[in-house]
DNA sequence: TGTACATCAGTGAACGCGCGTTCACTGATGTAC
DNA sequence: TGTACATCAGTGAACGCGCGTTCACTGATGTAC
């Protein structure tokens, strides 16, 4: 269980760091050295380094050559893979949610359908997303005006209509009925501004001395009441 | 207030625009032309072109160059008003703050201290910040890891203060006890997560068929019950 | 098992670009007399 | 009221930089025979 003393996250690496100190982070990294000319799994090296230099750097501060030094690569090779920067980060995105859904299922297989433990779950999982990859979650979030019907905005649907089937059951109703919707929406905001909140310091402490399950619980049975 | 309908945000500008574009812009938007060699008010002028080109092409987009392109000044001129880029944006951050604060101090002098509608007017009025300004909105809490005790997060707590001193008085608490912490911390989850989803058409549509008030009053009435 | 060949992942050099910032300057403004 | 002068807001040209992306290429790999 991730109780409070994980809001206070392990420190940020330097915003800063340059071309140089990003070739060294290489070097170290690198102890499946590649040993030929072909990479093997650059794809995959690649979202990898899309997602740990985010997460270090910041989104704004992300840069595809920083990438490439990363993985020990020209910077062209990206291109080889994805059609821009754009769909490279989008890449490290879905990566993310995809291993995170799964943790999901992990999570929820724990608990009876329509069991309060099971919303308190999925609460915690998404916010224990948050905490361990903000950058990738707030990218999910993010750009969502231009892409119509992409991948990330489908699987968050799917989500979310788990979050509903549950609530329905949790609240006896025979159907996603209007206060299904209403109810379901509450909890999706309180998680998601908690998430947000949680990730700055400085904000989460603001909060109460709970726990995070206490704090969902707390929560979702006050939402859930009639 | 605020209905549903304004869910549906007026449709972003073209994230591309061009300089020519923007040389434009300014062109049209210049009635009061600048009569001299100096501008009266260029610190201003500079602060709403940044928030202005911030809330149309994205943070991401955004560019000093841009910025005196829009205020019809050389890109030098910034550099007597701002120490560099960031504390530019910060400005407008800043700005834009105090312009709701503002707006807050109305909104609150309509209704008793302690009384339920206090408590929906501050929630009213910080997702009304949130769609009226999602750039200067988010912006006020990225980047807070840098600036240790910067002139935004004052504000912030300050303005916290006040709600947890509502929930107080509407708990009928005689102080700021563990009790009014954890649920001004609920309530303030919420209305943040709202304002977040609020921000996004596609996301905001998952909610109910309810005003903004409507939603406010169901979460306060739960969240402040017994 | 060995050879010829097609494929295509990764190279490395180069590109044009717009950016943030600096610099010596210019000229409008306000003030002292 | 008029003049001399200090101030400093805004200029315009220039800078170095790192970026995203393209290009003709190279060489490892897998497959057909």
């Amino acid at each position: 269980m991730l109780d409070r003393l994980t809001y206070v996250r392990a420190s940020y690496f330097d915003k800063g760091k340059s071309s140089v100190q990003i070739a060294k982070m290489a070097e170290e990294q690198v102890k499946e050295q590649r040993s030929s000319y072909h990479h093997g799994d650059l794809r995959g090296a690649l979202i990898r380094a899309t997602r740990q230099l985010i997460e270090e750097k910041g989104r704004d501060n992300f840069s595809v050559s920083d990438a490439c030094r990363l993985a020990g690569v020209s910077t062209a090779a990206p291109y080889k893979h994805f059609k821009n920067k754009e769909e490279m980060v989008e890449g490290a995105v879905l990566d993310a949610m995809a291993r995170h859904y799964v943790e999901l299922q992990d999570d929820l297989s724990a608990h009876e359908k329509g069991t309060r433990e099971r919303i308190i779950a999925m609460g915690r999982n998404y916010v224990t997303f948050a905490l361990k990859e903000p950058g990738m979650f707030q990218l999910r979030f993010a750009n969502m005006d231009s892409n119509e019907d992409d991948e990330v905005q489908n699987s968050g649907k799917l989500v979310y209509g788990l979050v509903q089937e549950e609530v329905r059951a949790a609240l006896g109703e025979p159907e996603i009925t209007p206060l299904v919707v209403e109810r379901s929406y509450y909890l999706w905001c309180f998680v998601h501004g908690l998430s947000y909140l949680s990730m700055v310091p400085q904000l989460a402490e603001k909060g109460p001395e709970m726990t995070l399950d206490q704090m969902l619980g707390g929560v979702t049975d006050r939402i859930l009441a009639a």
